[in-house]
DNA sequence: TAGACTAAAAGTGTATACAATTTTTAAAAA
DNA sequence: TTTTTAAAAATTGTATACACTTTTAGTCTA
């Protein structure tokens, strides 16, 4: 396209992941990733290689980097993970918490609301996600929400091996409730939402994977 | 030396700044890095990318890599953020204890109590990080492990640039006191011996800081 | 001596070249 | 038709080349 750089190609390649253009097990051949972003294969193998660490994709030794397929062990392990991290964010939440806060996670929900309402399927998984990098940002811990940017970006594509039922106004639903908890400062309450919520994300997800397909070049215009 | 590639200069660079042999602010000049592990530097450049995922290091555009120097705030975040997780590892470890996984903690700290009883410090800071991932893995969760595997060696980072006083047969005392208490079920007490150990870790930090060295030829040999 | 300017040296950012490996294609054999 | 084999094409892994930027060293001036 235009102006680039290794983080311009890593951050085109996540977004396109997380957003279900880019299916788990496709190929990432890197000359075509190369002539897309009008770069050399240098700059692409670079942005693969870091991708790698976010265990967004996979390199095979002299085989090339494919979308990672996540499998059903790490998908729930991820998880756990977050349900461990976002119950003691909503504690700390919860101990700190203030009306102009509040006002921020409602005008999110809000946005939320709109983008299920209309059926903005991109937009509302972004928007789902980040209502919990939107908790964390809130409670000032920058290296909270990086740790949960990487997670969620990784339960976008579970949810895309595993999902069946798309519960999306049913998270919203939860946020919202969740959100009331936070403002009534009721601890054990949002505890058990947050839990709830999550256990139910998961829960939805039915462990039979699907096959995977594969084109690239229509998935990055 | 020998056979490389870009995974192992990632894991030597790492145990070199995790061990302390690097220094934060220590500039990391591509060519002498390629020099001394015998390779090219698009391989080091590979890799320093993705050390800097990790935020080992940071990348300044044009100016090259440099070992990287938390703040005094990441540095809390860091610790919150360990803290988060590990309070809920303990609460599930003791849900899940056997018999065996206390043996292996156990003989872990041995293990450790034997590196500070001989003072070989790269060794014993090695294992008193690794009582925690042990404990994930016990645990099974594969993606916790890995995800205080990154926050420890961050840990390391962090204590070389504030540490004044270095409590290890500290540290070694109080994973003692945490094993019995894994042993005995008693969720409580084990959720406020780790909550309580890593606090005591963090308020050892003495945020005033000290500057850093520079000479990578001699760290990495 | 200290500061400002300039030229040389060193270092980073990107593309390209080429060897080694894998994948594809096509032909031959069962 | 299916399987095997072999050659060709495509792809990855690594090194090198070169433009551009930053750092360093030295010279001139106040």
């Amino acid at each position: 396209m235009e102006s680039s750089s290794t983080s311009h190609i890593v951050e085109s390649l996540t977004r396109a992941i997380v957003d279900h253009r880019l299916h788990p097990g496709t190929k990432l051949a890197e000359q075509k990733l190369a002539d897309h972003f009008g770069v050399s294969r240098t700059l692409v193998r670079q942005a693969l290689f870091q991708l790698t660490q976010n265990r967004l994709i996979r390199m095979e030794p002299a085989r090339g980097a494919f979308v990672a397929t996540p499998s059903v062990q790490e998908a729930k392990q991820v998880f756990e993970v977050r349900r461990m991290l976002e119950i003691e964010m909503t504690r700390q939440f919860v101990r700190q918490v203030t009306p102009s806060k509040i006002k921020a996670l409602q005008a999110h929900v809000a946005e939320e609301r709109k983008a299920v309402e209309q059926q903005d399927v991109p937009g509302r998984t972004e928007l789902l996600g980040d209502f919990h990098v939107r908790m964390a940002e809130l409670l000032g811990n920058e290296v909270l929400a990086d740790m949960l940017r990487d997670l969620i970006s990784r339960c976008a594509l579970i949810t895309l091996m595993y999902q069946s039922s798309h519960g999306a106004e049913h998270s919203n639903d939860e946020h919202q409730a969740l959100v009331i908890a936070l403002a009534a400062k009721d601890e054990a309450r949002a505890v058990q939402l947050m839990d709830e919520h999550l256990s139910h994300v998961m829960s939805e997800l039915t462990f039979d994977r699907k096959p995977p397909s594969s084109d690239i070049a229509l998935a990055l215009s």
